[in-house]
DNA sequence: ATGGTTGCTTAGCAA
């Protein structure tokens, strides 16, 4: 099963990317965020004509996740079932072949002074408490998506100069890795556990033709599917393509 | 300390 990962900032500003993206990739699962658009508006059908099944929540504006999938999923499920988050639109999950896939959009927290910071700790801690109450670290699961946390030094450049960052602050870091903990494996790093590869580098004074990114997305999978992980790697074609996203594709692939 | 760019929406926010 070849699963991938990609912040699009905008599904249909991006919409010839990905279409062109599972052309020739052809995974069966590609998990999108910051699709930045309402349910009414989702390009469902064009996704349908390219062979693959969207499960999505959205928003105007801002967020917003999807799941393309080769097959009609099992199960799609919304938010994390405790109160507001039946609202939330950073977060779905979807079953196939048993197995839960779910694909997040991170809080990525403006500033570790602000409130969004704050709750974007708690975001993660209730994920954490998700994973406790829902699933099973023994059983497969992935964990996916646009994490907003580069989990350790060689994740981000010049990690010195970034420790008061949202996305690389201690804090931040502790949190994510609690929430991991619970039974989940960074399939690149365990794949790659020295290599320096990103995979989002900003808008801003030519970052990417300097490689000043961060690696915040990531597939995290459970002890049993990790242990099948025969590949993962960034493409960093969709970074360079003309009309790029600020993110590039995280891919995995597991022997089933 | 601030700016730089892109997207959505229409001046300003979010990333």
């Amino acid at each position: 099963m070849k699963i991938a990962t990609y912040n699009v900032n905008s599904i249909r500003r991006r919409m010839p990317l990905v279409l062109n993206w599972l052309r020739q990739h052809g995974p069966d699962v590609l998990c999108l965020q910051e699709t930045k658009v309402t349910d009414a508006d989702f390009p469902a059908a064009e996704f349908k004509a390219a062979g693959y099944h969207a499960s999505f929540r959205g928003m105007k504006a801002y967020n917003g996740v999807a799941t393309l999938t080769r097959s009609q999923p099992e199960r799609v499920l919304h938010g994390l079932f405790t109160g507001p988050d039946n609202e939330d639109f950073r977060i779905i999950q979807t079953v196939i072949d048993g197995i839960p896939i779910i694909n997040t959009y991170v809080p990525q927290g403006y500033q570790i002074t602000s409130e969004k910071y704050a709750a974007k700790l708690l975001w993660l801690k209730r994920l954490r408490h998700y994973f406790d109450e829902h699933l099973d670290p023994k059983k497969p699961a992935l964990w996916l998506g646009d994490l907003n946390v580069a989990p350790a030094p060689i994740d981000v450049y010049h990690p010195e100069r970034r420790v008061n960052d949202v996305d690389f602050h201690i804090d931040a870091r502790n949190a994510y890795a609690e929430t991991a903990s619970w039974g989940f494996t960074d399939v690149f790093r365990k794949l790659h556990p020295t290599r320096v590869q990103y995979t989002y580098w900003d808008y801003f004074r030519k970052a990417f033709e300097n490689n000043w990114g961060w690696r915040i997305d990531h597939i995290l999978a459970t002890a049993p599917l990790a242990a099948k992980c025969r590949a993962a790697e960034v493409d960093l074609e969709p970074r360079r393509a003309e009309g790029a996203s600020d993110h590039t594709v995280l891919w995995a692939d597991f022997d089933l």
